[in-house]
DNA sequence: ACCTGAACACCGTTCAAGT
DNA sequence: ACCTGAACACCGTTCAAGT
């Protein structure tokens, strides 16, 4: 054989990378591979599932810092703060990597590992919450970062005016945002307390 | 004249409904309006400013149904989730109609009228996480109601099995989300707390 | 099994020229 | 001022035919 499904999904991610989500056209990736667009379909059924195989990849290595003897619910809460900040960096570290992973997320949300993982800390209520939250302002933090570097190449005046944000300042964003979410978790109130060990289903 | 922008826009919402936002391009807007693709560039300079006016059209008659009389941080918690409610029922009351305001939002995040009104409640960094939690869950909500409709007009057998979602569980989702954020704004610590009056850029 | 060649049915955007 | 006609440079996807 000359290509697998994994040189697609890495030629796609080197696409990604280079010209950005909306570069990333199928026919962008299949000539990265050096062959004919229509050669895409015989590894991938659609341009959406590549954009998920892609999004797994990106998540892929997300992984909680901290080993689970989950006993009082306050380090179960500090425990999925981790992962939710982990998920970020990762989302991050790629070219438009909170839109690919956020994309693909909505299709199934309730489906994917971190949210079953988050869910059994925090509960399905929790899990949501800090899941949507984090891929909300990591797209808009990448949109913003994305935007700066533009405005510094065309040497946009306004940008300094309407967006004088760096990293930092979106990383401190993020992180009030985190503690206003582990505040209610602990608040106790409605907040649905987690199983210690997994859920009923599996699936 | 023959057409204003608002003419323009007009057609683009009715687009929207009959076609979705994937089938929302600029030549169905055109046809729609008895006009050849072109013409829209002599109202429009291009689709990403079409659709953020689509976006303030949403969004436009979103207003807290209290008056504001914020003298308890516990008031002013409330009046803020009403916000988020409403900003909610305005999206979904479109075809589509929250990804096409949290596209369009990611580009300004801070600078839209609802997120102002939210941060003279509940301070900036309370504002971002309900306006970003409002967002994504009604993304997702949208998604999965439509995937629904998808699965039983093709008759899916799995629908019933990945995706037993119904509007109502939905928005109770949503309450509980909103439960915790609201539950973490009053729980003090690290949430800003708001000025009663405005604050002190108008821009 | 994997790929080519070629097509089909689309896109957003530009721009001279008309009225 | 507003629009036509026509083009430019793209898309995702399909499919017979080759090896």
């Amino acid at each position: 054989m000359r290509n697998s499904r994994s040189d697609v999904v890495a030629a796609a991610m080197r696409v990604l990378d280079t010209h950005g989500l909306e570069g990333c056209s199928m026919r962008r990736v299949a000539a990265d591979l050096g062959v004919q667009p229509g050669a895409l379909y015989h590894h991938v059924p659609n341009k959406q599932t590549l954009l998920a195989l892609m999004a797994d990849e990106i998540v892929a290595d997300v992984v909680p810092d901290a080993d689970p003897h989950t006993t009082t619910s306050a380090r179960a809460t500090d425990d999925a703060v981790r992962l939710c900040r982990a998920l970020r960096d990762a989302m991050l570290r790629v070219r438009d990597g909170a839109d690919v992973v956020a994309t693909a997320a909505a299709f199934r949300l309730g489906a994917s590992r971190v949210e079953a993982e988050l869910a059994a800390l925090v509960g399905p209520a929790g899990a949501r919450t800090l899941l949507l939250y984090t891929f909300g302002h990591a797209q808009s933090t990448q949109t913003r970062l994305q935007a700066r570097v533009f405005g510094a190449l065309v040497g946009d005046a306004d940008t300094l005016e309407t967006g004088d944000v760096d990293a930092t300042a979106l990383d401190i964003s993020f992180t009030e945002g985190l503690a206003i979410i582990s505040c209610g978790l602990l608040g106790g109130g409605s907040a649905t307390i987690p199983h210690s060990g997994q859920s009923e289903s599996a699936g």
